[in-house]
DNA sequence: CAAGATTGACAGATCAATCTTG
DNA sequence: CAAGATTGATCTGTCAATCTTG
């Protein structure tokens, strides 16, 4: 078969270093994952912070945590679920400098329609289950190294 | 009482699906890199075009496509990098539809400084070959999929 | 009209600085 | 002061619309 013509069309460069390679498929996986639920009208930042809220109320910094963003991150993404009517901040009784997000009716339910618009498109990994593992064993690696040097511990 | 402090240390939670280990692994990958160079004034997205120029000048349109991102991307980062002198626009008089993009000699110059600054950085990834070889197919074909979708081909 | 490039509006993310509360 | 949250400035990236040239 002919390698028709030039490179207008999207192709791996086999030269391409494992760093190249992952940030290039996480642009697209991200991408595809907005794609799929942009009719709903949020990304797949708030989708994580919804899905991170799904068994109830958590404090910004403990939510920031768990969505791996910086907390001025969260502020910003908790700005839009709110003006948007999927979370509301109410402050911490207990300690006044902590803020709770809660969320709201209409936000679980458009959890709810998130997690089953994207399950459907999940199956974008086709290759065997040992390299699928293989995988998971270098990226897990790069995180924790890269993640310790950062998120500190 | 509070609960005492929980996982706010960093950690891989084992039921991540790929996707999400990519994502999280592409964030590190790219705060690093950036991290290297940022003493020299740019980050990955500089660092790239300034690489793809390293043959000679190109059309802008042609330059997005080695860098992968949209022209739109590439237009702001040109502006940034033209701003900084280190590379200059210029139309292209055969076609003056197009522009051109030419390294300076700052450029360049800035270019072989980082190369040298991460070439040092680049072993932070530790297991195997089989690993990283599996992790490789992976993710080139996760690339080749949703890339093909998206760009085309 | 089609191709190439740019601009406007916006989302996500970062750092640095600031404000509030303990 | 320290912790938690927010705001300002900036960068990368996207989509949609526009401008220029062929």
């Amino acid at each position: 078969m002919i390698m028709t013509n030039e490179p207008r069309s999207f192709a791996v460069d086999p030269d391409w270093h494992i760093g190249r390679l992952v940030t290039a498929a996480a642009r697209m996986l991200e991408q595809a994952f907005d794609a799929n639920i942009a009719e709903l009208g949020i990304t797949h930042a708030g989708f994580r912070v919804l899905d991170a809220l799904a068994a109830g109320p958590l404090p910004q910094n403990l939510l920031a945590v768990r969505c791996q963003v910086q907390a001025q991150t969260l502020s910003r993404i908790v700005d839009g679920l709110e003006r948007d009517g999927h979370v509301v901040r109410r402050r911490d009784e207990e300690d006044r400098r902590r803020v709770l997000v809660h969320p709201t009716p209409a936000g679980a339910d458009l959890l709810e329609r998130a997690r089953r618009l994207t399950s459907a498109h999940l199956d974008v990994f086709p290759t065997s289950t040992d390299d699928t593992d293989a995988c998971r064993r270098v990226l897990t690696q790069i995180i924790k190294r890269l993640g310790d040097d950062r998120w500190g511990r």
